[in-house]
RNA sequence: GCGGGUGUGGCGGAAUGGUAGACGCCGGGGACUUAAAAUCCCCUGAGCUUUGCUCGUGCGGGUUCGAGUCCCGCCACCCGCACCA
């Protein structure tokens, strides 16, 4: 028995080295075990590795080795979602090549997350910036292009005129380019889109299938898609035109008081050459889009002096150009309904125009006075003719029904989900694989032409897309006709190159994108890790390429991830100056029940947990960390106290907690002891149980309490005597710990004189005799509080646990004589007298 | 406004309707040491008239022999979406 430290400094690097020479987590698609697939959402190489993927890949990586433990072909890949606009900007910045900025990211990133001792499959690892990757991924674009897909429109974006580029709108702040800072312009331009509508009502559907998927991720999902179903039909107009609008209230028809139109709808554009139409439609384009300014933006109209004929009563209504009204949702008009929908409520009250009820609580309640807002609410038709009395359903399918037989409407779904624009007038990206053929229009770019790469030789000192303005690489000649053409210069969406990565993984032929046997093998994904800023984007563009790629006849599985986890943030304490300007962790130390500053005891005020942000200083660099603690204790971190779904408030007294733990395992390993003889049912006993709790723990992701069940049984063998039984903990401690502690497990694993690694040794084995106590700890209440506890043999029956209970003095204490008048029996739990 | 979540010691958090606070952190006391570090042991929800008793899981009710857990009504905070007709 020695008494040495864990050096993590030397055995870390030792560890990583040996799983990586013995091939120890690549996965082999031909094995005869079951296959898991687990997967976190490959990082984008911004330059380092951040805490939050450190507590992100800890999560997915005790789940890999936990399954290779328990006997299942493990797929456990990283990659790198590595184009996107920062390596323009550090290419702008810092001329250098956005290339050579992304693959220097990314070697420094895979020695951190190699350091961090992961058990990742790096023979499948490839960045979306590789040719071979985008090439793919192009091939996969012809295939949507073909199946009809893929289609181009003119699209509104917003254009920044001094960068010359279009913005994504969180890259607009207050109107302004991010970048640039000039006022962005909405700009009318030719874009690709995918057609993700054509899945909208599967992808809704599908939801209902992801039993193991967050419920606040299906209906965040749910929203986004947002399907609706009510009544499309036309007024006609006094001036001899058709008005068709859309109505989820078609029951409130006779409610209907005016109409009103979006500043961008044919008809107020039509009527723009009036001067006073022209203002107002400029003044609806000014109001701002953030949710404060809708909050309190006043509903504004303006009177065409145009009429609609209402179908039923035949009353003139008046159209008005409205600042609420949206141009790409329905049909860009709407009927007023004032009584029953707050916004036509809030202009009827501006503009006079009468506010009639047309649903009720009972049918008596017919000239009930409305109140200060609109009903939406259920109810009974009134004032409507042929609806009174019905129930709003009924009513709705009354007029559906009235306005198909008239031929002047329809019932119809509408749904908030839009085709997806993929077009991005970037370099750093899929280059879209299309030719603008003079006699042809759009042309796929041919096969055996791909990948279609993107030039080396560009330059980032004009502004504008660089491959618009490269001398020679947008020309090209016509696959048809052999005429001079020119290349799409646009890219494809970023969202596209993460939402097939998954398929790769799986499988990495170099003819095609991905073998379809292959996928089978190994998809769906089992386990799914990442944020939940993901809830919607990525996650639902990965949904429909899969389902696009499905229909296709391309791939089989229409749902690539069966079970997604979103982990909570990591979160740290913030410190800022009396100025108000933030302080990194390094720079203060605690003084008495404050904070002052290291440099010169400048008092420091202690703010809020936030997520670690640059802006905020309140990252923890994770090489520091483990150049102090090593690897396994930050892990160890990662993984206690906090339930993965929360937040992790990082603490410097918590790592220096890890890392004692980490010791005080080591010097328990080393008392391991061959020649230690007998018994020790109870400390048996408790590494059995251990064993099955700890397991059940990782399945359900509750790291947490997985690390308390560790400090348990590491407590209870420390104070245990020297026995074959306490060897039998410390092998189990070894194994439990192995997933989440794996370079201080192979260590100790190898210094108790073991073969081959922990890493491929099997979860230890339980014996269920093992799990059932033979004496257990009876509560005793009285009148439903605690009064004693007593020690009884388990499964005695209720009589003896009952005759029990009456003879301890404290019970006898607190009856003081009165009358039982009942007593409860839990077997193996509880006796309660009532008195 | 709509939707969702959370609320338990000084802190992070445990708890199939059955002993609330497991486990960790902080804090206090002690041992070892010339001393420190490391390590080990004990205490650590609040209050009280302290062999013990009372109170205690955001607030107010209810169901039950028994409620952190179930039901009804509130409050606070956090997240997402949002003029979607």
């Amino acid at each position: 028995m020695t008494d040495n430290r864990f050096d993590p400094s030397q055995a870390d690097g030792r560890w990583q080295r040996a799983w990586e020479e013995s091939g120890a987590f690549t996965a082999d698609s031909d094995s005869e075990k079951p296959k898991s697939f687990i997967l976190e959402m490959f990082p984008y190489p911004s330059g380092r590795i951040h805490m939050g993927h450190v507590r992100n890949y800890t999560m997915g990586d005790v789940l890999a080795r936990y399954k290779k433990m328990r006997g299942f072909e493990v797929l456990h890949p990283m990659g790198w979602d590595a184009f996107g606009m920062p390596a323009e900007n550090a290419a702008m910045e810092k001329k250098v090549h956005p290339g050579e900025w992304t693959h220097a990211n990314i070697e420094g990133m895979k020695k951190q997350l190699k350091g961090i001792g992961f058990a990742l499959d790096w023979t499948r690892e490839f960045a979306t910036c590789d040719p071979e990757y985008y090439g793919h991924e192009q091939a996969l674009f012809l295939d949507m292009f073909e199946a009809g897909l893929v289609y181009r429109r003119s699209s509104e974006v917003n254009w920044d005129p001094v960068d010359m580029t279009v913005l994504a709108n969180e890259q607009v702040i207050d109107g302004k380019g991010w970048r640039s800072g000039a006022e962005v312009e909405k700009r009318k331009l030719d874009q690709w889109f995918l057609k993700i509508t054509d899945f909208a009502e599967d992808l809704l559907e599908g939801l209902d299938e992801l039993k193991d998927w967050p419920e606040k991720v299906r209906l965040m999902q749910e929203n986004w898609i947002g399907k609706s179903s009510g009544l499309e039909f036309s007024f006609d107009l006094s001036n001899g035109e058709k008005l068709p609008v859309y109505t989820t209230r078609p029951d409130t028809i006779f409610g209907a008081s005016f109409c009103a139109i979006a500043a961008d709808h044919p008809i107020a554009q039509g009527l723009g050459d009036d001067p006073a139409v022209a203002a107002f439609i400029e003044e609806c384009k000014k109001g701002g889009t953030t949710a404060a300014e809708l909050e309190t933006a006043e509903k504004l109209g303006f009177d065409t002096g145009i009429t609609a004929q209402h179908p039923f009563t035949g009353e003139a209504m008046p159209v008005f150009i409205a600042n609420f009204v949206l141009m790409d949702y329905g049909t860009g008009a709407v009927m007023g309904v004032p009584g029953h929908d707050q916004r036509d409520f809030e202009f009827a009250t501006k503009y006079k125009l009468p506010i009639t009820r047309v649903v009720a609580k009972d049918a008596s309640e017919t000239d009930a006075p409305m109140g200060d807002e609109a009903e939406a609410g259920d109810g009974v038709i009134v004032n409507s003719d042929f609806l009174d009395g019905k129930s709003v359903d009924e009513a709705k399918a009354e007029v559906i029904a009235r306005a198909e037989n008239g031929g002047w409407g329809e019932g119809k779904t509408v749904w908030r989900l839009r085709d997806w624009g993929i077009s991005r007038q970037r370099y750093w990206g899929t280059p879209i694989p299309i030719i603008h053929s003079p006699d042809h229009g759009p042309v796929p770019v041919p096969r055996d032409q791909l990948p279609v790469k993107l030039p080396e030789d560009i330059d980032f000192d004009e502004p504008g897309n660089p491959l618009e303005r490269h001398p020679t690489w947008k020309h090209t000649t016509c696959p048809i006709s052999g005429k001079p053409a020119l290349r799409e210069t646009d890219t494809l969406d970023t969202f596209a190159n993460s939402s097939w990565y998954f398929l790769r993984f799986a499988s990495q032929p170099d003819n095609a994108p991905f073998d379809p046997e292959e996928v089978a093998k190994w998809l769906p994904v089992q386990h799914y890790i990442g944020g939940i800023e993901h809830a919607i984007l990525h996650l639902l563009y990965a949904r429909f390429w899969t389902r696009a790629l499905a229909s296709i006849g391309k791939i089989d599985v229409k749902e690539p991830f069966a079970a997604l986890f979103t982990q909570g943030m990591v979160t740290h304490e913030t410190y800022a100056l009396g100025d108000g300007s933030w302080l990194s962790p390094d720079e203060v130390r605690k003084d008495g029940a404050g904070w002052v500053t290291i440099a010169d005891g400048a008092p420091v005020t202690a703010g809020r947990v936030v997520k670690m942000s640059k802006s905020k200083k309140n990252v923890v660099d994770p090489d520091a960390i483990i150049a102090d603690y090593g690897a396994d204790a930050v892990r160890w971190f990662m993984l206690s106290d906090s339930p993965p779904e929360r937040d992790l408030p990082w603490s410097q007294d918590g790592i220096e907690g890890c890392g004692r733990f980490v010791q005080r395992l080591w010097r328990l390993f080393q008392q391991f002891d061959p020649a230690a003889s007998g018994e020790d049912q109870p400390l048996a006993r408790k590494a059995h149980q251990a064993i099955v709790a700890v397991a059940e723990d990782i399945e359900a992701l509750s790291f947490n309490k997985a690390v308390a069940r560790i400090y348990e049984l590491t407590g209870a063998t420390e104070k245990a005597e020297a026995s074959e039984s306490r060897n039998f903990a410390i092998r189990t401690l070894m194994h439990l710990a192995s997933p989440m502690m794996p370079h201080l497990a192979e260590e100790a694993w190898a210094c108790a004189g073991n073969d081959g690694l922990i890493a491929d040794a099997p979860w230890p084995e339980h014996d269920p005799a093992m799990l059932v106590e033979d004496e257990v700890t009876i509560a005793i209440q009285h009148k439903g509080k605690l009064r004693d506890t007593l020690t009884a043999p388990k499964g005695a029956s209720k009589e003896d646990l009952e005759a029990l209970a009456l003879a301890s003095e404290k019970v006898q204490r607190s009856l003081d004589g009165a009358e039982i008048r009942k007593v409860i029996v839990v077997p193996d739990r509880l006796v309660n007298i009532v008195t």
